[in-house]
DNA sequence: TATGAATGAGCGTTCATTCAT
DNA sequence: TATGAATGAACGCTCATTCAT
């Protein structure tokens, strides 16, 4: 299951051998992300990371406490990156098309990273330090939900209408990004419709 | 990770060792769900499987060709059960309360299964076999619900709508029966309510 | 340190890959004392132990739990084999040479086995499992001297004495077994001697 | 197998990062000879040495050649203070009271030293360069046993009788000091009176 | 059909040691 | 002298799977 020894996530990083830390630190991360969404965590070696990242195995250790530690640095990361995405558009995208383009941003970036967030949520059933950075990461984003509407002048969901627009968005997102509504016969088009209410749901959610 | 070697799901059964094939494969798949949904696919091993079913580790391959496939089986049971649990609310609630009762039942099987459930995401995205398995039973899914508002007299949604419905109510359900919502802050009839009109939202899709 | 890799001790077993588990688990038994008692335990991996007994080093698991269950094997098969020496001299030694020959015969089991037993009280000092293992037969060892004594009509020791005499009868032994005395220029009879009395020691043994 | 990652001997040294290398080198060596003792030779990392002295990994080998180079040096170390704990009762205990205190006090230095004498032990009988180190210290101990009987005008025992005393004292204390008596039912003091008397059997022994 | 010993590739991790700074 | 990132060989152990019985 999941044999992709050599695929392109693997080339040894081109100047690799830093004596920099921080940019070790950085190298070893993408790599990671990278074969993490290829083959999941499971499918996912340390040794391979290492090599991939330039490295030998042993330097994944002088820089990660062990595999799991690298796997939430990666996800803080992805969390990170959509934080931008969607500040992004929000800065710059005008008004009337904003909502299609927010859904469209996102909607791409997690097509981008979907198995890894597959396995994220895979490891999030089982594993207590997941569930708590994922459940706290969760938090920061109701509490984003809701600041975003007091500043834009609408009146702010509930959190329980809060997590519900985020959770539906996310599985939509998913669904669309993992090519499932094709594979059942749905046009995209018409997902992102039903996506973009739910992004508005937010606003309407009342307990 | 998920390291739950001597757990109560490993109880070798009571009367094993049957020369009854179907037998034998029901109580590999009974071991199988049970640990899956404990310790995850990948915790899993099919030794493991075949003791708590009451053989030895070779029998196992007997009736399964290998892991994924005692896996694609439960997951085919899991959805068996689900029709099950819909059936019997729609058949036999009152219809004033056939929505809640319908919220609260779904959400019992997901929170009984939900280990099982993850992992079953984060292997539909890696694996094409588990995959188009998923697929197919979605499209039943679909077929159901629209199948469903149609005999009912309501106006049958989108399939769009339909899978809109579908995953909302799955990821909503996901986050009270993993705890989330607790965790979170947030109370669960809140987010029941929300999880019916989910569920009502199926009736109103247009494309 | 103690890079003996391709040392005689590895030759894969000639007739390997029994399908008797007595036979396996013998054998891989064999192939451990050997290398234990070569370069030690921390010198020595289960791998191969496993392929100089003519497996793989899978196989070496469904054996013994693990490194150290196995080393614990040794050492009880090695507090047997003393006793056997013990018990053969005893039957078959004429009275007047019987301690002459008991002390050479000890001796000489000791001298084979020096290094495996140079890692058993090293291990013994840190591993609670190994302690109470090898206090257990030192325990039997002190019954058994006492009891000898009483059938033999000698004035039984103290189990204070008898323990005393045990251990510098092995101190004794393992000294001229590592071949100490000759190093330090001292005769390997004239320490016989010394031995011989302590083997006395134990029938004069007094609170 | 002994795992005491956290233990008390890593307490990073107070004034540590002297540019002074003697005092650099005592730290070490001080630090080496608290962890050797704790987890054994093998249980010991020179990173962990480095930090617990207040240094970095790699300054361990500005100041040793290799990890077998610091526990040789901790050993001269231990026989220096072997010395010490018989020259300070040599010179202060009244008569009477001598060779009872002498007991007391070498075994107490041994039961403080246990763990780490386990390891040299273990090592010995592996290593040809701890093996030499250590039969050069024997043979300077054996000297001095002679030397010390000479000039108290007792009648100095042959090297033979020398050693085997010097090996029954040490068992002796070995298994007092690693409580093995105790484990054994065997009280303490007993076990002292014999342990006094191999004392004296130093100046009895005749080729 | 059932057994269970055997397989063997592989994985996460450790650690003595090096070396550019 | 001191640093600390990097090395790389190795090791204990796992587990899906095979196969002779």
């Amino acid at each position: 299951m999941a044999k992709l020894k050599g695929s392109p996530a693997d080339k040894p990083r081109k100047g690799a051998r830093t004596r920099n830390p921080q940019e070790s630190r950085r190298a070893l991360v993408d790599a990671a992300a990278r074969i993490f969404n290829t083959v999941g965590y499971h499918g996912t070696d340390t040794n391979r990371i290492a090599r991939a990242a330039g490295y030998t195995p042993g330097s994944f250790y002088t820089h990660f406490r062990d595999k799991k530690s690298i796997f939430l640095e990666v996800y803080r990361r992805w969390v990170e990156e959509e934080f931008e995405v969607i500040s992004t558009v929000l800065a710059s995208s005008p008004v009337g098309t904003r909502r299609r383009r927010l859904a469209k941003d996102i909607l791409e970036h997690h097509r981008k990273w979907r198995v890894f967030r597959a396995s994220l949520s895979a490891l999030y059933a089982i594993d207590e330090e997941v569930r708590s950075v994922r459940l706290a990461e969760r938090d920061r984003q109701i509490d984003g939900m809701i600041r975003n509407a007091r500043q834009s002048g609408r009146i702010p969901p509930s959190r329980a209408a809060a997590l519900a627009s985020l959770l539906a968005a996310e599985a939509l997102c998913d669904a669309v990004a993992s090519g499932d509504t094709k594979a059942l016969g749905i046009g995209e088009d018409a997902m992102l419709d039903i996506f973009q209410r739910a992004l508005r749901l937010e606003s309407a959610g009342r307990d």
